[in-house]
DNA sequence: TTTTCATTCAATAAATTTATTGAATGTATT
DNA sequence: AATACATTCAATAAATTTATTGAATGAAAA
């Protein structure tokens, strides 16, 4: 084989691990799996897909090496192949808002169209919390709290808001997070608490970030 | 519109970045500009493509904001967009090898089935050039030496080394590099050189990496 | 002004990726 | 053993991406 063949089989096989990546699809179910390990049902629910199509998408994960598979019983259970994967998807998080403005754009007016929600920084709610001046609450479906969660947050999934809304203090201010930045599960919770009279803000970084700054080894 | 219709545009938005990287021949570009700025028949030439082909993909990667252009005369020059982009390359890069474990066997296979072509790191080198000890040579095309190349060192195209070999040193050990980790000039090189009984070593990280770490902030 | 050359455009064919559907497989439960 | 359920497979249609070709554009040189 001659250099020129050789040099090309090499961008070809990279391009075997971009191509993966470039999917919508297949990047929102990458921002899912940064939350923990799930069953294809849970992801194609999730990301609304048909199952069939949702498993097709995870092959393709898989084949290129970024998620790896676990069976329990029927369930397949879908997770990223390591810590690796997640740094490379903030990486083209990071680029993709720098890029296109857009989508920052579209981002900063959802949010700001709706009241104006407060947003703490991670370096504030670390101090918050050890002074125990806020509640914290995780409104994430509660599948995914239970796959991990930030230290003595509470699992109140934005849906079920409603209904446990009585067990919420009026009188410590009430900070939500959700998956991360492209999630709005917080942005939702936030507004309908400050609507129903409370002190509620938005935690800055969503789980994965957090659990990315706080487990600096992987388990796996 | 609804969030979940909300949520897939974001995803949309951003995998039109990702899908800009998700060709082996756009990679190849991307991995030449590193390089510097060059007119689109230079990089046609390069990677190998016919001209309105290497067009059409410098067009993508500029649609998606990877790359910008300027133009000089008849000639339209191409380069990174800026340092962020570089650092997504080498995140992909990095991804690349470690997933798929092909490529850097391939390219093992490709350097050991060779002599045993002697690499140095960047910091022995670093300190080599201070005792100058060594005499660096640039193996790539004079046209990417011309847009910046290593302190001292010497244009020495990898083409044209069989001309130049009498002005070589027989004293002093050899380094030579060229473009990067997916780039062989300088193992050819270094085998030609060491066939003609010099003391030749292949520098272990190219001009682009080179680049990188000696410029912190880049100019654009 | 005409010619030359680099680049881009436009149209089409070829190749690849994605979505859809229903059947097949594998595991647990009845 | 039969059934239920999660997932995967397989086939096909639809959509998108890529390659190819020759013409069009834009800038410099003759």
């Amino acid at each position: 084989m001659d250099i020129r063949a050789f040099k090309s089989s090499l961008y070809q096989k990279l391009s075997q691990v971009t191509k993966a990546l470039s999917n919508a699809h297949r990047l929102e179910i990458l921002d899912l799996l940064a939350q923990g390990s799930f069953p294809v049902a849970y992801i194609a629910k999730q990301i609304n897909l048909p199952v069939a199509n949702a498993s097709q998408h995870l092959q393709v994960l898989k084949k290129s090496g970024l998620v790896k598979t676990q069976r329990e019983g029927k369930y397949m259970y879908y997770e990223l192949a390591g810590q690796h994967v997640f740094d490379t998807w903030c990486t083209l998080r990071k680029l993709g808002f720098a890029q296109n403005e857009e989508i920052s754009n579209l981002l900063n007016d959802y949010r700001n169209r709706r009241n104006d929600l407060k947003t703490i920084s991670s370096d504030e709610f670390n101090e918050m919390m050890n002074r125990q001046e806020i509640y914290v609450i995780d409104v994430r479906p509660e599948e995914e709290y239970e796959e991990g969660h930030i230290d003595d947050a509470i699992s109140c999934p934005q849906q079920e808001l409603g209904e446990r809304i009585n067990d919420l203090p009026k009188d410590k201010e009430i900070v939500a997070y959700c998956r991360g930045p492209l999630c709005l599960m917080a942005d939702e919770a936030v507004k309908y608490l400050q609507k129903k009279g409370f002190e509620a803000a938005r935690l800055e970084t969503g789980y994965a970030d957090w659990a990315a700054g706080k487990n600096p080894k992987p388990k796996n």
